[in-house]
DNA sequence: CTGCATCCGCCTCGATACTG
DNA sequence: CAGTATCGAGGCGGATGCAG
């Protein structure tokens, strides 16, 4: 926190927090890495808009800042990935928040937003407020499709009353969800009933109606039953 | 988020946050109002270094989005203050997550760095990690003062197991804690030890060496019992 | 005196072009 | 593939002006 740059000169936890992750684009840096290690052109191409000179500044300070590390796994130096560290992951609780807190003010999905099916995964995580307490122990497959064709798939394990997200598909999942990335988050964001989606044809669900009510109940769609 | 404004262009929950308070000071307005309503004055002068013309874009911009609120008790006009609206408070969790998180961050304390000690109310809410389980019933009183002479009273209050935040001073304290709003912080950020910071004479307590050590404890400071 | 609005210099940001 | 260099536009910071 030296001269040179920007910084708010306050002794105090949170201006120190934000002279780290409080610039532009920081928090969606990490967003990206939180779902997984990536490449400096995936980060690129995730985050239109930023102009690669400031990605590379991004990733330097979050370098210095020892939120982020690279890997080099390859001897000639190609292939490298930027991965959080664990400091950068105890960041996620507030992401997560953020991320949470931001989804009810999503609007109409505007033609020129970009939308990415990896956020999905995010978007979950973000959505299961409670734990899942007395929830029997299954598996709810996703299939999100973004707008090039490409589809992520992740499913959610819950497994001693804890709820997990795990990249790849389930074994033997009790429930399938596949719809696009935009239904997903107007479902999320509370803009579309989830059985809306469903006669629209824009969301298929397989799987028994209890488990599509568990799921439901886990990430806050409709409310968790009474008493 | 039409346009006229800067914004991410994304679909997503995090992206959508960002937009509303992911600009420059913004999450340090909502710090201010996290510990207190306040007035325009009173904000330009905890943040140090805003500008007064920013500090009017951003209170315009979070009226909007409905995360403040001004109220105009006085009917004259004068004595209007800034309040958090619910969606404003229901950041609380996020912005302590980021306080704690950025405290080890703080390095030696510069001279030229604003300390206020109206934000140890923040730190300390950002300290409580642990719920107070099987805490006795009692209170802690905080008394820290800033460079300017002004002191900030609040007290901990653990009742039915939960910590809570209180202004003011406490009826019957079982802990008096009196220091500055630099040494308080440098304990918060781990770069001061309670013990060593009374030997230094930078702080004073006053109570049993239980409640010490259960403060202590409740804070982060010492690592709690094992077993 | 409080609560802003206006103006101006500078620094950050975003887009494009270019290099190892 | 992974960045660096450059440059125009606009956000930011500080000083000042002004109305209630």
């Amino acid at each position: 926190m030296k001269e040179g740059r920007r910084h708010y000169g306050q002794y105090c936890g949170l201006a120190a927090a934000l002279d780290v992750i409080g610039e532009r684009w920081t928090l969606l840096i990490v967003r990206e890495l939180l779902v997984a290690p990536r490449r400096y052109n995936e980060l690129l191409a995730n985050l239109p808009g930023i102009g690669t000179n400031l990605l590379a500044v991004r990733l330097k300070l979050l370098g210095e800042a020892e939120v982020v590390e690279q890997l080099t796994s390859d001897p000639d130096g190609r292939a490298r990935r930027y991965r959080l560290t664990e400091r950068g992951q105890s960041l996620r609780p507030m992401v997560l928040g953020l991320a949470r807190w931001g989804m009810p003010l999503l609007d109409e999905p505007d033609p020129q937003d970009e939308v990415r099916p990896e956020w999905s995964l995010v978007a979950v995580e973000a959505m299961l407020g409670t734990p899942a307490a007395g929830a029997p122990e299954e598996r709810y497959q996703f299939q999100i499709s973004g707008k090039d064709g490409r589809e992520e798939v992740f499913h959610l394990e819950i497994k001693e009353e804890i709820a997990m997200i795990v990249p790849g598909p389930a074994l033997a999942p009790d429930l399938l969800a596949v719809t696009d990335a935009v239904t997903f988050v107007e479902i999320g964001a509370g803009r579309l009933d989830p059985l809306e989606a469903v006669v629209l044809g824009r969301l298929r669900l397989d799987g028994d109606s209890g488990a599509v009510l568990r799921c439901c109940r886990l990430l806050g769609l409709i409310p968790s039953a009474p008493g």
